[in-house]
RNA sequence: CGGGGUGUAGCGCAGUUGGCAGCGCGCCACGUUCGGGACGUGGAGGCCGGAAGUUCGAGUCUUCUCACCCCGACCA
C-alpha cells in the first residue's frame, strides 16, 4: 500500500490531473470557498516568497523602487485608453455599493441606498490608476525617469480557472516606468524581459525563449509586448512573463506631459512589466515527476532535510547531537535545512513526504552511520542515494545543491530544445501539431493568417524570437515572403 | 455561456426493491515498532448541500434551488 498513498495520477495517464493532484498533495494550494480563487498554503507561499525576494532584489539592482497604488479603480479611468478597456472590460469585478444592512429575514443584504456614484473596478492591472497618479508627479525632464514597481493582487474574472495557472485573483508584481524618450522606454522594456529570463533560468531552472508578441497577442494598450515563453512537459507553451513598451498611449489618455531641456512640452513614454503566481505553475510543471514535486535548490523552502533513524531514545540523542552539528554547519553556509526528528512519523513516511514536496537533498542518519561516521545522501532530481563520510559534509552538500540546480536546468533545456521543430509547410504543421512543442515556421506577418492558424489548429504564435530564426523564407500558409521564423505552439 | 459530473464524518468514498448511516485514511489513548508511507487493542467524530413534496417511514423517489469540479469558447 506504500506508494499508492501518494495518490498522484501519473503524467502519462493525465497530465492535467497530475498537475492538480500535485498542487494539492504537495500542500502548495487549494481551492477556496470563493469561486476561482485559491488559498496559497504555507509551503506554496514559501516558494513564492523566495521568488519574490529574488525578483525584488533584481528590480532594485536595476534601479527600481517599490510603491503601492489602490486596489480600486474608478470606472471612468478604464475607458480612457480604448484598446485597454477593450482588453479587460469582459473580466472585471465591479464594486457598486459600500454598505450592507441587516435583513429582517436573517443575514445581511446590500443596502440599496448605499449605491456608489461612480462604480469602482477591482484592478485587473494598474496602468490607469498609476498614470493618473504619474500626471501629478511629472512636470519636467528632471522628474524622469520614474521606475516604480508594486507587489499586489489583481482580479480578472476568468471563466475557467486552474490553480496557479489561471485564478480569478492572483498575486504579481507590476513595474510601471515613465521615460523622456522612446529609446529609453524601449531599452527599459527589453532590460526587464532580460531580467525575467535570467530569473527563470538561473533560479527557476526553467529555460525560456525571449520574443515579441504578434499584434493580436499583444497586451491591451501596448505598442510592443516582449514575452518569455517556457515549454511544459506535456508540450504546451506557458507565457511566463511579459514586458510592454506602451509608447505614449497612457500618457495621451491621462495627459501626462513634461517640459524637455529645450523648454518644449512632450508626452511621456511608458513601460509596464509583470510576472505572477503563474510562475509557480511553470516551476511545478517544468521539473516534477510522478513521485511529486522537484524543486530547484535556488527556490526550495528547504534545500536539505535530515531524517534520523533510531530504535531508542539513547540512539536518537546521539543522532540529535551529530545531526545538530551538521545543521549548524549548513546554516552557516546559508543553506536552509530542516531537521525532522518528529517521532510521530516513521522514516519511510518522511522519505516519501519530502520526495512529494520536492526537497532537493535528503540526509538520513541511523545506527550504522553513527558507527561509521557516515550519512546517507539522497538527491531528489535523480532519486539516487549514496553513503558518504560526515567529514566536510557541508561542503559536499553545498556542491551537490549547485549540481542539482544545474542538472535540472540542463534536463529542462535538453527537453525544450528537442521540442523545437522546424516546419516548412502548413500540411506538415497540421500533421505534427498534436505532438506538442514549439514549431518554428515562416509567417507572412498578417493577423488574418494568424487567426486562420489559431482557428484550424488551436495553436497560437507564441512569439517572434529575439534571437535566431532570422533567415528569410515563405509563409507556410500563404507563401508570401517572411523575414524570419516565428514560434507556434498550443499554450496554457 | 455550452457539454459532462459531484455534493453523505477532517479527507477519500460505499450505501441494493424506500426500513437501525457505513468503510478506508486521518484523529485521540495505551503498547509494540522505526534503514522507503508499521501493527494491535480501545475510543471520539453526522442537520446525508438547501427547500418543498410523495409515504406509516426518504441518504435513497419527485420538483425546485444552491454550490463546487471537469471538458470546450476567452485569458497572465
Amino acid at each position: 500500500m506504500a506508494k499508492e498513498l501518494k495518490e498522484l495520477t501519473p503524467r502519462s495517464v493525465s497530465y492535467s490531473q497530475w498537475y492538480q493532484d500535485l498542487v494539492i498533495k504537495a500542500d502548495l494550494a487549494e481551492n477556496s470557498a470563493v469561486r476561482g480563487c485559491m488559498v496559497i498554503k504555507p509551503y506554496g507561499y514559501a516558494i513564492w516568497e523566495k521568488m519574490q525576494r529574488q525578483l525584488d532584489q533584481m528590480f532594485k539592482d536595476t534601479g527600481h523602487v517599490n510603491a503601492y497604488f489602490p486596489l480600486f479603480i474608478p470606472k471612468s479611468f478604464l475607458s480612457r485608453e480604448a484598446d485597454h478597456v477593450e482588453g479587460f472590460a469582459k473580466e472585471c469585478a465591479v464594486v457598486t455599493h459600500y454598505r450592507l444592512k441587516t435583513n429582517p429575514e436573517g443575514g445581511v443584504v446590500v443596502d440599496p441606498a448605499a449605491r456608489l456614484e461612480e462604480e469602482l473596478i477591482v484592478r485587473p492591472t494598474s496602468e490607469t490608476i498609476i498614470w493618473n497618479t504619474y500626471k501629478n508627479w511629472i512636470q519636467s525632464y528632471r522628474d524622469l525617469p520614474i521606475l516604480c514597481n508594486q507587489w499586489a493582487n489583481v482580479v480578472r474574472w476568468e471563466m475557467r480557472t486552474r490553480l496557479f495557472l489561471r485564478t480569478a485573483e492572483f498575486l504579481w508584481q507590476e513595474g510601471h516606468t515613465a521615460h523622456a524618450t522612446r529609446e529609453e522606454a524601449i531599452e527599459e522594456a527589453q532590460k526587464m524581459i532580460n531580467v525575467y529570463a535570467r530569473f527563470a533560468e538561473e533560479y527557476m531552472a526553467v529555460p525560456v525563449i525571449k520574443g515579441v508578441k504578434s499584434a493580436s497577442e499583444r497586451f491591451a494598450g501596448a505598442v510592443d509586448t516582449y514575452t518569455i515563453e517556457a515549454l511544459m512537459q506535456d508540450g504546451k507553451a506557458l507565457q511566463s512573463g511579459t514586458s510592454h513598451f506602451l509608447g505614449q498611449n497612457f500618457a495621451k489618455a491621462f495627459d501626462v506631459t513634461f517640459v524637455n531641456k529645450e523648454g518644449v512640452r512632450e508626452l511621456v513614454w511608458a513601460t509596464s512589466w509583470g510576472v505572477s503566481t503563474r510562475l509557480m505553475g511553470a516551476l511545478i510543471m517544468s521539473h516534477s515527476d510522478d513521485n511529486g514535486l522537484v524543486l530547484p535548490p535556488h527556490l526550495a523552502p528547504y534545500q536539505v532535510v535530515i531524517v534520523p533513524i533510531y530504535k531508542s531514545d539513547e540512539q536518537l540523542a546521539q543522532i540529535n547531537e551529530k545531526a545538530g552539528n551538521i545543521v549548524e554547519k549548513l546554516k552557516a553556509m546559508g543553506i536552509s535545512v530542516k531537521y525532522d526528528n518528529a517521532d510521530n512519523k516513521k522514516p519511510g513516511w518522511k522519505f516519501s513526504e519530502y520526495e512529494l514536496k520536492g526537497v532537493p537533498v535528503r540526509l538520513a542518519m541511523g545506527a550504522r552511520d553513527l558507527e561509521n561516521n557516515t550519512i546517507e545522501v539522497a538527491r531528489r532530481d535523480t532519486l539516487t542515494k549514496e553513503t558518504v563520510s560526515c567529514d566536510n559534509i557541508e561542503l559536499y552538500v553545498r556542491d551537490l545543491l549547485e549540481e542539482i540546480q544545474a542538472n535540472i536546468y540542463k534536463k529542462a533545456l535538453d527537453y525544450r530544445n528537442s521540442q523545437i521543430k522546424e516546419v516548412n509547410s502548413y500540411d506538415e504543421f497540421k500533421q505534427r501539431i498534436d505532438e506538442g512543442g514549439f514549431f518554428a515556421a515562416h509567417w507572412d506577418g498578417t493577423p488574418e493568417t494568424e487567426a486562420l492558424i489559431k482557428e484550424e489548429t488551436k495553436a497560437t504564435i507564441r512569439c517572434i524570437p529575439l534571437e535566431g530564426y532570422k533567415e528569410s523564407g515563405k509563409c507556410i500558409v500563404t507563401g508570401k515572403p517572411s523575414a524570419g521564423r516565428v514560434l507556434i505552439a498550443r499554450a496554457y
